[in-house]
DNA sequence: AATATATATCGGTTTTTTCCGATATCCCAA
DNA sequence: TTGGGATATCGGAAAAAACCGATATATATT
């Protein structure tokens, strides 16, 4: 875990509310029809709430993954993101001990 | 608190450094004559061990404390600086709760 | 009052980040 | 096999961050 891009990709306003929305999709979002929300939201709904380009959310998304945020699934042409909770515990331990 | 200020704060290497250094000021810097460490470490320490310019460590201990996460004790001519371990208390209960 | 030392602030250059539009890729359906 | 929808990638303009040197301010000493 790289201390230093975890949080690089934490200070963003709206990376931050993305990770905010993917806590609760069923809150945050429309219902899926497919899939529910076992493999989290995709990138359409999350950009269309965000209010930024497809081309931006598509971006801060991959940001997020690379920090280990994260996780997608491709399943057919849409791209589900779920957030990595193990990654934010472990995050928590960081600051604890290490930070 | 402001989660976005904080994750800011954050990143950037030589901040992430200097909290750290702060966690064992002991260890990590040369003994202070009148004040011992209860007051922290004075800017020109971190100055000398981080390797930057003055006006660049003083930025950045500027930067810390209006995230909340230093805190500083003017003493004479001297800026001791100190982490404020309960704002990464908090900063951790941020992470389980709000993020 | 003059000087010296520690820190803060200001102005500027370079690098990084933020966001966009355009285009490419991938997958599905007809 | 072609067209359309979803996502990724690329190139770039504008804003922010990372530094720096010069200068200002505050305190202590003489």
């Amino acid at each position: 875990m790289d201390q230093l891009e975890i949080f690089k990709a934490l200070s963003n306003k709206s990376r931050l509310q993305i990770l905010q929305w993917l806590k609760d999709p069923e809150l945050n979002f429309p219902e899926q029809e497919v899939y529910g929300f076992e493999n989290g939201v995709c990138v359409g709904q999350i950009q269309q709430k965000a209010g930024l380009t497809q081309s931006t959310i598509s971006e801060y998304l991959s940001t997020l993954q690379r920090a280990g945020l994260v996780e997608s699934t491709r399943v057919g042409q849409w791209t589900y993101y779920k957030r990595n909770e193990a990654a934010f515990a472990a995050l928590t331990k960081i600051i604890e001990k290490e930070l």
